[in-house]
DNA sequence: CTCCTTTGTCTTTTT
DNA sequence: GACAAAGGAG
């Protein structure tokens, strides 16, 4: 009544998903239905409505990101929605786990590892069994751990499993070592998180009846994405009040390959009886022609809950579509297309560019460079996992006090300190003999056979940590002395303490900077926990350790950046863009070749799906492009349109009448992999249709200007090599270069290209223009300002 | 213990 | 083609 308004807005399923509180519920919405509009209604509906206290309320998400938008939106809606517990999994179980692991046997400041100590620890292992590493790698060792702990067995679980074979029974061994030694680290792995709060209910019906009561209402998003734990660690907290509403598209589950189960979300309604379910299928974010496409790909795949999403935002324009001969001219004309939108006023930010994998951002990007169009890659590289960061807080957990010997490991020789492996290995099995950890032991240096030499350098160390200690507020043994101490002068003092910039003398100056950068970076990111932190405490550096445990990205990015966006397939879930390009649609490629010969159409499908994400981030626009030609790990590849462009029928497509000789020519991957590095002949008729730019006549009016090398490239087995850009005419105006430190004739460094000679300098009306031929890269033209090149003496 | 060369490896990755 | 890790020489 008094509300009502607030929820005028919504339509009449969204209503319906927003008025059923009680019981069971499954939300199905469809790409850009307005699920978060329908999660943060539903909160504010209980708290207003039901005057449910706020404190009883759980919503949990995937993301960092995801759980920042809610919480900030719910507290935008409805009053004490601050209070609403919104976080994501890991995080929910963190706090959980810190309150009562103890009942486990952990103490609760145990360390959390990333993937990256995870390799470290299962290399010990490894090491420690005497096995071979080749034999067991440890990229596969993890997943393996991964795996089992996602389907919740355990090391003994796994033993029984294997039976007599003996590879089997060794992996086993290594996952029981695996686990012991992080328990002797009081360490959790990320799936630790999830699995130690399920374990910890189902063992202690008190603790999870207060959890239960705690959390009467239930909220989760992105349900399509919950692996068997998760499921699990839901199903125990909701099973009492079952209160339960869970959001999901089983459309666009695109995380099988990290234990995602599609089940949980296609079989919600068995797990609780008496579910009510709700679909959301107005989409409020693309034009029909987009979204016809997307239903188009998606509907190939079996096993999924029938939909029709259908928009009210009109045809809109029809989806491009272009095969490119090679991948250097598909990233060369979408950011061409770019340019031209943004000069016929759009802005960057109104594009992204989509793809498989990491590795094809460098083509874009090298074109941005190229072109002057300003760029992001989004969660590339994680910035926590950058090696001058992990150090760093490798330091501040060795300074903390926990037993994390791994983190010891990681820095007790960094900076060089002639601490090497075979003196580690005399102190850490002392350790384990006495049950010590790394540090403790130093403490007994004198009773540690057969370290002489180092005995210096160890106590030196040790004395360092100790000096630290108390800079950080610690006594030597990591109690806390009761001092203040300010998380960024602490840093300042370890970099200076330990002398850290050493480490950074062997890189380029370029990247040098980079690092100083980041470690400034991670130096206010400190400052601004501690400054504003909303704890009921002072906030000590354990709170900080955890925060940047569980966040993946901070570069996140920003909308006030206008910038081209480049990123992959899976960080774009949930983001939309005016204009979007799904580059990169070649059959090997996307779908990738692992999922087409793994032999489990499954894989093709998770594809597939990602396929359909990727269609409907786009608004108003859409590209799909690929590449006849692409180098990949080095080596060349011919590869034919993906199979997903061939399920969306021609008539769909800007010019799909061409698909058809695609269709036909297309030869038979699914048997086996006969075909796929060769060329085959019969394709090359496909290939000369496809060329020109999208939707533009002109080409070779900015930058490129070649045409598709039709046919005749194919004979060819030498390498493709990047054509050089065309110059802009040549005037030999020479100006003197005023406000540039480098003037004509001098040498420069680019940050991409490397080392050059300034050939002219263009004074343009915004900027100056800068010609420069690069020792390794040739001759190229950008705008100073963008350019950012660095006069070098030569 | 460290530095340099060689070898092998490569999807996606919210935490 | 890029990067990390292992192996060998000083």
């Amino acid at each position: 009544m008094m509300h009502s308004e607030k929820y005028a807005l919504l339509n009449e399923p969204q209503k319906e998903a927003v008025f059923h509180t009680e019981g069971p519920l499954l939300i199905l919405a469809g790409a850009g239905a307005g699920k978060t509009r329908v999660l943060t209604h539903r909160i504010a509906y209980l708290i207003e409505e039901k005057n449910v206290p706020p404190y009883n309320i759980l919503a949990i998400t995937f993301t960092n990101k995801a759980a920042d938008e809610m919480k900030e939106r719910v507290q935008k809606l409805v009053e004490f929605g601050d209070s609403v517990w919104v976080a994501t999994f890991h995080s929910t179980c963190v706090r959980i786990l810190r309150r009562f692991i103890d009942r486990l046997g952990y103490d609760t400041d145990f360390t959390i590892y990333d993937a990256d100590d995870q390799k470290t620890a299962v290399r010990h292992v490894v090491k420690e069994l005497n096995l071979d590493p080749k034999m067991y790698r440890e990229r596969a060792m993890v997943n393996y751990i991964s795996d089992a702990k996602t389907e919740m067995l355990s090391p003994k679980d796994k033993l029984e499993e294997a039976g007599s074979d003996y590879r089997a029974r060794t992996e086993a061994q290594i996952f029981d070592a695996y686990e012991k030694m992080l328990k002797k680290n009081n360490a959790l792995d990320f799936d630790d998180l999830l699995l130690k709060t399920v374990q910890l209910f189902e063992e202690n019906e008190q603790v999870l009846s207060y959890w239960q009561d705690r959390f009467r209402y239930i909220l989760v998003d992105e349900y399509q994405d919950t692996n068997e734990a998760q499921f699990k660690l839901v199903w125990l907290l909701a099973r009492k009040h079952q209160n339960l509403c869970v959001v999901g598209d089983d459309d666009q589950s695109i995380y099988r390959f990290r234990g995602a189960d599609i089940r949980n979300i296609l079989e919600f309604e068995k797990h609780f009886p008496g579910t009510k379910v709700v679909k959301l299928e107005q989409n409020y974010r693309s034009t029909t022609h987009i979204l016809d496409a997307a239903n188009a790909v998606i509907r190939h795949n079996r096993g999924r809950k029938e939909k029709h999403l259908w928009s009210d935002l009109g045809e809109g324009i029809p989806v491009h579509f272009r095969f490119y001969d090679n991948a250097y001219q598909e990233a060369e004309e979408v950011v061409r297309t770019v340019v031209k939108g943004v000069r016929g006023g759009a802005h960057y930010k109104d594009y992204a560019v989509l793809f498989r994998t990491n590795a094809q951002s460098r083509l874009f990007e090298e074109r941005c460079l190229l072109q002057n169009v300003p760029y992001q890659i989004v969660g590339s590289v994680n910035f926590y996992q950058r090696q001058e960061i992990k150090d760093l807080i490798a330091y501040l957990k060795t300074v903390a006090g926990g037993r994390d010997d791994i983190s010891t490991r990681r820095i007790i020789n960094v900076p060089r300190r002639g601490i090497g492996d075979t003196t580690l290995d005399k102190v850490a099995s002392y350790a384990s003999l006495k049950g010590l950890s790394l540090m403790e032991a130093l403490r007994y240096i004198d009773d540690i056979a057969g370290i002489e030499r180092a005995k210096t350098k160890l106590s030196a160390f040790y004395h360092l940590i100790g000096k630290l200690r108390e800079q950080a507020g610690l006594l030597p043994d990591g109690r806390p002395s009761g001092e203040e101490v300010e998380f960024d002068e602490l840093i300042r003092a370890i970099i200076d303490e330990t002398d850290y910039y050493s480490t950074l003398e062997d890189f380029e100056d370029e990247k040098k900077e980079q690092k100083k950068e980041n470690i400034e970076e991670l130096i206010s990111k400190a400052k601004d926990f501690q400054e504003n932190y909303d704890g009921d405490h002072e906030a000590t550096l354990s709170d900080f350790l955890e925060e940047i445990a569980l966040v993946a990205d901070v570069d996140a990015m920003s909308d006030d950046d206008d910038k081209l966006l480049l990123m992959t397939l899976h960080s774009s879930k949930g983001l939309e863009f005016p204009t979007v390009f799904l580059a990169g649609c070649e059959d090997g490629l996307f779908p990738s070749y692992q999922s087409i010969s793994s032999g489990d159409y499954m894989d093709v499908e998770e594809e597939r799906r990602l396929c359909y994400v990727g269609m409907t981030r786009a608004k108003k626009e859409l590209f799909i492009s690929g590449a006849r030609m692409r180098t990949v790990n080095g080596e060349t590849r011919y590869n034919d349109i993906s199979r997903f462009v061939l399920e969306i029928p021609g008539n769909m497509l800007d010019n799909g009448a061409l698909l058809k000789s695609g269709r036909t020519d297309r030869t038979g991957y699914d048997s086996d992999d006969r075909g796929y590095k060769g060329f085959s002949f019969k394709d090359r008729s496909v290939s000369d249709s496809y060329g020109g730019s999208f939707g533009s006549s002109e080409n070779g009016a900015y930058g490129g200007g070649y045409k598709s090398p039709s046919g005749s490239s194919y004979t060819a087995k030498k390498p493709f090599t990047p054509p050089k850009p065309a110059t802009f005419g040549r005037t030999f105006e020479v100006k003197k270069a005023d406000g540039l430190e480098y003037g004509v004739g001098d040498r420069v460094q680019h940050m991409k290209f490397g080392c050059g000679t300034v050939l002219e300098i263009v004074d343009g009306k915004k900027d100056f223009e800068v010609a420069v031929n690069f020792d390794e890269y040739g001759e190229k033209r950008m705008f100073a300002s963008f350019a950012k090149l660095k006069k070098i003496d030569s």
